[in-house]
Parts: C-alpha cells; structure tokens; sequence
DNA sequence: GAAAAGATTACCT
DNA sequence: GGTAATCTTTTCC
C-alpha cells in the first residue's frame, strides 16, 4: 500500500478532462472522508461514466434541483438518492461525471464497499454531502499514488442498472477484483 | 394531480 | 430466483 506521503491529491485539472479518462484513471484512487468518528476510506475498483448526449444520464434533460451539482466546477460530488440509499459521483465536465460503484476498504478494513450504495454507507456519504468540492482541505479528499505503479488491467464494459444506453461500454474496473460488484448474477 | 420508474439492496421462498 | 422498502423525478392523463 501507497503511505499518505507517496499519494497525490486530485484537484480541478484532475477532473477538467474527458470523463472516461477521468473514469478509468479514477481505479486505484483513494476516496478520504473525515467524520467525527474518525476518517472512512476505500479504494476505487469499478466505476461507471456518465456524458453528454447519453440518455442513462441523470443531467441528459439538463439541470434539475436533483442534479444541479453535476453543472458545478470539476471536482464536484454528486450525491443523490436512489430507492433507499445513496450513490455518489465526481463532477468532470458540466453534465457528466463518474459514478463511484465499488472499493477495496481501507478503513474501516472489514467493511464492505462493493456497490454504490454499500460505498456511500462506508464512507458515511449522504445527500448533504451534495454540492461539495473535493479537495485536501475539505471533508472529502480522492487521492491517488504517486509514482509508476502500474495498475492491474482494466475492464471496460456495459454499465449496470440501466434501462437506456445500456450496450455504451462506459463501465470500468479492475481486472479480477474480487470488490467489483456483480450484476444480480451468482457469486462464483 | 396521480402513477410509474429508478445509476439499489436486503431479505423472502 | 423474486419482491419489498422508500422517496424523488419523470411521465401520463
């Protein structure tokens, strides 16, 4: 594991890019939330990018009250609520923006990130975390190690849980991880 | 204004 | 394998 000093925190330029460069460059970052009960953390394996002109796009229709975050600078959190829980995503380019779907956990080490919504539980992300700006100072910081380190290969392929856009290989993960959620299907 | 669907998950048989 | 929970947005009358 990368120590604290050999990671670099992600900011603006990180995410003034194309979203699925964003999105696949996101694997192996580290999501940091500071809480009063000690900070949370996860390692990114599976996410998703959502973009322009795609109608599995929250922002597809322009902005809304619900999705007013994903219009606000790079580096935005977009948290929203589906159902009974909640789904977190960074803000790239105005209406698009890379769903968080799975991690490895951190901290706490036995919790279970894998799924969008088990994510946002560990990490303690709720919907007043809307709106926020990531960043070293804030409560949210996406940190990513520093140096060569090659990543393990990427998959890239069909999102999850959409009913539009749904062949669009927007979807990116780590090759093998056993965090990446799975589809409904069985667990091997 | 009312009804249905949704970037999900836990719990049922 | 299937359905309920629960609430916001979207869609239809």
């Amino acid at each position: 594991m990368a120590r604290s000093s050999n990671r670099r925190p992600l900011g603006r330029a990180f995410f003034d890019r194309p979203t699925t460069r964003v999105a696949k460059e996101l694997l192996g970052a580290v999501v940091t939330v500071r809480a009063p009960g000690g900070a949370r953390s996860v390692q990114l394996v599976e996410v998703e990018a959502y973009v322009a002109n795609d109608p599995a796009n929250h922002a597809y229709r322009g902005p809304t009250r619900r999705n007013r975050s994903m219009f606000g600078p790079p580096g935005t959190l977009y948290v929203y609520r589906i159902h009974q829980v909640v789904c977190a995503n960074l803000v790239t380019r105005p209406g698009e923006a890379v769903l968080l779907r799975a991690g490895r956990p951190l901290v706490p080490a036995d919790a279970n990130p894998s799924g969008p919504g088990r994510l946002c539980r560990v990490l303690g992300l709720t919907v007043a975390d809307d709106g926020e700006r990531v960043g070293r100072h804030g409560r949210i910081s996406v940190t990513k190690p520093r140096g060569t380190t090659p990543t393990e290969p990427v998959i890239r392929g069909p999102r999850i849980g959409i009913s539009r856009a749904v062949t669009r290989p927007l979807r990116f993960s780590l090759a093998g991880d056993r965090w990446v959620s799975r589809p409904r299907r069985r667990a091997t």
